[in-house]
DNA sequence: ACCCCAACTGAGCGCTCAGTCGGTTTTCAC
DNA sequence: GTGAAAACCGACTGAGCGCTCAGTTGGGGT
């Protein structure tokens, strides 16, 4: 492992655990082993290396979903939308520091006078957002699900599914005891079963 | 409005907007008028001044909702929840600023090293998500409503709006434009219908 | 053997900022 | 009016931190 990538990795773990404004350069060097001149060396700043890492985590999500939705095979877009759903967890889980980077503040900070910065953002979300708009319009097409706006469907899922993987990272409660209620939820909004009108017949 | 309210308010917005670590003390005294040494005349250090907005929040958003829940008369459940569903928007709305305080993760960050936050932080959220079991519980009760979890389906409910007012906060969409897929998505959850089978709740 | 240069080093500079302290003004009870 | 306490003031301090820079190292090319 190169000093940068070594940079990068402790880099993330820290601002993630402790934020950007927390994380002192002296303790990135003292965990890598790296001098601090070092990682001024390879980053002009604080700043250009914490937006390394934020492309890095760009790159390493888009390429989990490429390899995901290209080995599985759905029947309909209801099966593919849990399949998503359940990915996405899956990988929060297993990329957990840097979910918690993204759940942080600092970098729409940043991203309020660093444009770099606000592309990569808007650039996950709407990766992220695109995949599950992708199984809605599937599942409209294919009639696993009733006709809704798939965008702002998709943002609500993704809201929701986002907000429970904040409640883990917070600790405030137990969301891993909550997957199974989610993707309930999620099939009940979108799911074709009773041929209503949008959601006025009731019995 | 006296010094010390001064001084809490200027503090929200400031805290708010650009964070805690961002925040300067001077900035604080000289958005108030107040010299920095009265800032610690009133409260001990930084991190108590931050303690003591926290608490106003939790009180004054509670007060909000005591009011609310008192003057309104709801028929049953269903509409119980899309009256605190809008509420709590209309809310997030007039509140912006701290609500944005909510939604930084500074409390997080402190709510580790000190009992206090997380006690704050805790009885905040656990405080409104009952809010939204109540409605269930009520909805479940009257028949409005299928029979779900109410605490988990509340948890579910409360990540969902709270990622909503999340977005409209970090300007990356226009969570506006939402909510009344918001209402609708809601409702699809929990309304009691025909069913197939999932949850069998008579009329 | 020699040079070159990218990679790396770490002491230290310049500055920022939470918190202090000695003092002044305001308030108010008697 | 008087005294004392509460409220307020702002120059100052000192620890901490991002970043610099002059210097070292080591491996590959000739």
């Amino acid at each position: 492992m190169s000093k940068r990538d070594a940079i990068i990795h402790a880099a993330t773990i820290l601002f993630s655990t402790k934020g950007f404004e927390n994380t002192r350069m002296s303790e990135i060097s003292h965990m890598t082993g790296a001098a601090e001149g070092t990682i001024f060396y390879h980053f002009k700043n604080k700043e250009d290396l914490f937006l390394a890492i934020l492309e890095q985590f760009r790159q390493d999500v888009m390429n989990e979903f490429d390899l995901y939705l290209r080995e599985m095979e759905f029947e309909d877009g209801m099966e593919m939308l849990e399949g998503v759903l359940s990915f996405y967890l899956s990988l929060a889980e297993k990329m957990e520091d840097r979910f918690l980077l993204l759940h942080r503040h600092d970098a729409y900070e940043l991203a309020r006078v660093n444009e770099a910065c606000k592309e990569h953002l808007e650039s996950i979300y709407n990766g992220l957002v695109n995949i599950f708009e992708n199984a809605l319009v599937k599942g409209k097409a294919d009639g696993s699900m009733v006709s809704v706006p798939p965008k702002k469907t998709a943002l609500i899922i993704f809201s929701m599914v986002d907000g429970l993987v904040r409640f883990n990272t917070y600790e405030l409660y137990d969301a891993g005891s909550l997957y199974t209620e989610l993707i309930t939820a999620c099939r009940k909004m979108v799911r074709n079963q009773d041929n209503s009108g949008i959601g006025d017949k009731n019995a």
